[in-house]
DNA sequence: GTCTATAATTAGATAGAC
DNA sequence: GTCTATCTAATTATAGAC
């Protein structure tokens, strides 16, 4: 992936981007340098100061959009008028949206503690914000009578962790078309919560 | 934290370490240096390598001794004999286990990727084995018609993705005791299942 | 906008004194 | 068994040429 010399601002911006995203969520942001980012979008490293001031904005910046388009999707989504409707959909566009994104969603996850103080409260808050759209669902539906559970806050937690769980074993062409996975974990949530 | 100079080889051992095993937890493997171990313990970097060939190695003892005693737990653990009973017990276990040692359940779970290649090899022929102790127990408790589900594998995994988060947001000494965390989890799993 | 060259720092690991 | 000193290599980031 050599490069001559010469112009190219259009298109390196994106490139060192989607490196870094490609290279964090393989390598892990401490085990990555920025000569292998070079590397792989094709210049030598002085060029990427360009287009990030430093190496941790690489990492904050990636976290930040993607968090803001997770927020921004689910805004986006139709909301079914009852609780367990709004529960099926959300299982059903979180496991859609982290398909969509593995490298982004693995990074997310896995690189809060590699975030410096300030650009971790910055995360923190927008992290706080999703886990709130699954409790309140989960708080209207045991507020309404048709959810059964015992904690909110515990299972607002594991409903997550188990959806999230599935960028772990989930592989694209496999055994299980991604409908089918939807299919399969929504039914699973909904029965954990008592509204089967 | 400072030593002087002298002899201690009976303490250095395990204080090397159980120093890794923090820093490693706490800001990961790549971003921890054995200078900083070494400062934990309390001796100079040179000293390190009484106790470990490299810094590799350091890792794989934590992670291979880590899944060798969860696998020995629970070979000790005693064993209900319907399917239910089985599934009930393993959510309790499988939580007291991972609540008693969150740091090296977190380096378990996080750093396989900062494995080398043969190392890789040999955890995830312990990890997997473990997985399927959960997985016999689901397919022998569809088989006698007590538990119901869709897919044994996508059921596996999204049952332990879910387990495996408490230690993502359980404070000891919190609003939830370990016992009753253990009774939530295990309710919810059994629902999931159908066993309720 | 990209290159080359380099500054300043840090890393893992080893040698030899005590 | 630990220390001090050091080797070699790699790191982030910057300066200045083109």
């Amino acid at each position: 992936m050599a490069r001559k010399t010469g112009s190219h601002a259009q298109t390196t911006g994106p490139r060192v981007r989607a490196a870094a995203e490609a290279l964090i969520a393989r390598q892990g942001y401490a085990a990555v340098s920025m000569r292998q980012i070079a590397a792989e979008v094709g210049v030598q490293v002085g060029a990427l100061y360009r287009y990030t001031p430093d190496k941790q904005s690489l990492l904050f910046n990636l976290m930040q959009d993607h968090m803001a388009e997770l927020l921004q999707a689910w805004a986006a989504e139709p909301r079914p008028q009852d609780a367990a409707g709004r529960l099926r959909a959300f299982c059903r566009f979180h496991i859609g949206f982290h398909l969509d994104r593995p490298d982004a969603v693995f990074i997310a996850n896995m690189e809060l503690r590699n975030l410096d103080p300030e650009n971790f409260d910055k995360i923190e808050v927008l992290r706080r914000r999703y886990e709130s759209v699954l409790e309140d669902i989960l708080g209207s539906g045991k507020a309404a009578g048709v959810l059964t559970f015992d904690d909110l806050r515990l299972t607002t937690m594991a409903i997550l962790s188990m959806l999230t769980g599935v960028i772990g074993w989930y592989r694209e062409g496999g055994r299980l078309s991604r409908a089918r996975t939807q299919q399969i974990y929504s039914d699973m949530v909904l029965r954990a919560v008592g509204a089967a």
